[in-house]
DNA sequence: ACCTGAACACCGTTCAAGT
DNA sequence: ACCTGAACACCGTTCAAGT
C-alpha cells in the first residue's frame, strides 16, 4: 500500500464555522446567513460544512451559545467563564476578586448580571431571536442558569424562587435586547395622525434617541423588577419566623 | 367594444391571505410559511398573493397585527379593538365597562394589561418571534402603545417615565412569550452532569411543568415590575411637593 | 383588476466520487 | 477523514400573457 499524503490539515473545524457565522450574521442579519454564503466566506464548498454540524441549525446553536459565553457570571461566585468560552474572558467583570453573593448582596448580584447579559446580547442582536426562541439547551445557556440558580439559592430564595427569578430575568433581557422599542416610531411627526393615535404627538422624537430610550426603559425595569422581589423576599423572610 | 366579464369576484383579499398566514404558522410553525404553501393552502397559484401584498414580510405585519389587535385595552379608557380588529371583541375584558385607569389604579391597569397582552401572544407562539424582532409600526401596535401611554400619563406619570414603562412591558411580555425557560430542559435527569451544573440536579423536573413554571415566572415578574414602578411612583410624588 | 405559467437566482441537504 | 460537483426538492419574486 503506498502512504496517503491525507493528513494536510482540515480546511475546516466547529470553532472556524460558528465564528464565521456570527460575523456573518452581525454584519448582514440573521438572513444573510446561507450555508451556500457561509462556505463561500470560508473559502470551501456548500456541502463541506455538514463534515462538521449536521444542520445549519447546529451552526446556529453554536453561533448562539459564544454570544451567551461572554456573560458575566463572576458575581455568583462561578468560575468565570466555561471551557467553550475561547481566549477572551467575560465581560463587565468589575469589582472585587470573585467572592460571590453572599448573605443579602444578590440584589447587586441580579443587577450587574442583568447589566452583563443585556450588554452581551447587544453585541449582535440580529443572533437575539434565533437565540431567545431556542431551547437553551445549549452549554453556556446551562452553565449560567446553573449560576444564577446557586446563587440565588445560597442567598436564601426557596429553590421554587430561584428558579423563577432565572425565567423572568431571562424573559426581560431576552425581550429588551430583541426589538427596540424607540426604534418602533418613525422619525415623522406627520405619521401620527391625533385622530387614531392621540397621545402619539411626540412619539416622533423617539426615532432619534433610539439607544437612550432602549437603555433607559431596560435600567428602570431592571431596577424596579429587582426592587419588586426584594419585597418578596422581605415577606419571604418575616414569614419564616 | 365587448363587455367583459371580468368583475367575478376576486379569488383572493387582504384579509383572506393574512388569516390563512397566521392559521399556518399557528399549526406548523414560521418556517413552514412559504408563499408558495399559502397560496396552495389558498387553492390559488404562488405569484398571485403579489396583487395583495407587497412582500412575504408585508403579509406577516398583516399577521402579526391581528394577533396584537386582540389584546384588551379598555383599562385605559380605550375604546376597545380598532378598526382593524375584525368581528372577534377583545380578550379577558373582565370587570366594569371601561372606565379607564384615573387616579390611582394604573398599578391594576398594567397587571391586567399585561396579562391580556402576553395571553394574545401565547395564543399564537410561532409568530412572535417576527413579531418582537419588527418594528411595531404595525397599526394595532400603535394603538396599543398609544393607550398605554395616555393610561400612564392620565395617572400622573411623567411623559418620559410613561414611555418607558411601555418599552418595559413589552420586553417584559415578549420575551416570556418568546421561549419557554422551562421548554430548555430535558425530562432526563442523567442529561445535567453534577461536575459541569452542580445546582441542576433537579432541573430535569421542569420539563414536565413547562406551562406552570412559565407562568408562574411571569406573575411572579410581573407582580415585582409592578411593586417596583408603584415604588419609584412614590418616590417622584413626595418629591413633587 | 386579478390570476396564471414560465423563468431567474437562489435555498438546505444528500450522495457518489475523489484524495 | 474531509472536501468536491452534481443533483433534488424546494424558495421569493418578476414578468409577459390571459380574461
Amino acid at each position: 500500500m503506498c502512504r496517503m499524503a491525507r493528513p494536510r490539515k482540515p480546511l475546516l473545524n466547529r470553532d472556524r464555522i460558528a465564528q464565521a457565522a456570527l460575523a456573518l450574521i452581525d454584519a448582514e442579519g440573521l438572513a444573510a446567513l446561507s450555508t451556500r454564503r457561509l462556505a463561500a466566506e470560508l473559502g470551501v464548498s456548500g456541502p463541506s460544512l455538514y463534515n462538521h454540524f449536521a444542520t445549519k441549525e447546529a451552526i446556529l446553536d453554536a453561533a448562539a451559545d459564544t454570544v451567551v459565553a461572554q456573560v458575566d457570571l463572576s458575581m455568583f461566585g462561578g468560575r468565570g467563564p466555561g471551557p467553550g468560552a475561547g481566549a477572551n474572558g467575560t465581560r463587565d467583570s468589575g469589582a472585587g476578586a470573585g467572592s460571590g453573593a453572599s448573605g443579602g448582596d444578590w440584589p447587586d448580584a441580579l443587577l450587574a448580571w442583568g447589566r452583563s447579559y443585556r450588554a452581551a446580547l447587544a453585541d449582535h442582536p440580529h443572533i437575539v431571536p434565533f437565540l431567545a426562541t431556542g431551547p437553551g439547551l445549549r452549554p453556556a445557556g446551562l452553565r449560567m442558569a446553573d449560576a444564577v440558580f446557586g446563587g440565588m439559592v445560597d442567598a436564601g430564595w426557596p429553590p421554587a424562587h430561584a428558579t423563577r427569578i432565572g425565567a423572568l430575568m431571562r424573559y426581560f433581557v431576552t425581550g429588551s435586547a430583541l426589538g427596540s422599542f424607540a426604534g418602533g416610531f418613525v422619525g415623522d411627526a406627520a405619521a401620527y395622525d391625533p385622530a387614531d393615535y392621540p397621545h402619539l404627538g411626540q412619539a416622533h422624537l423617539l426615532a432619534g434617541h433610539r439607544e437612550q430610550v432602549d437603555l433607559g426603559a431596560f435600567e428602570t425595569g431592571l431596577r424596579a423588577l429587582i426592587d419588586g422581589l426584594a419585597l418578596q423576599f422581605q415577606v419571604l423572610r418575616t414569614a419564616d419566623r
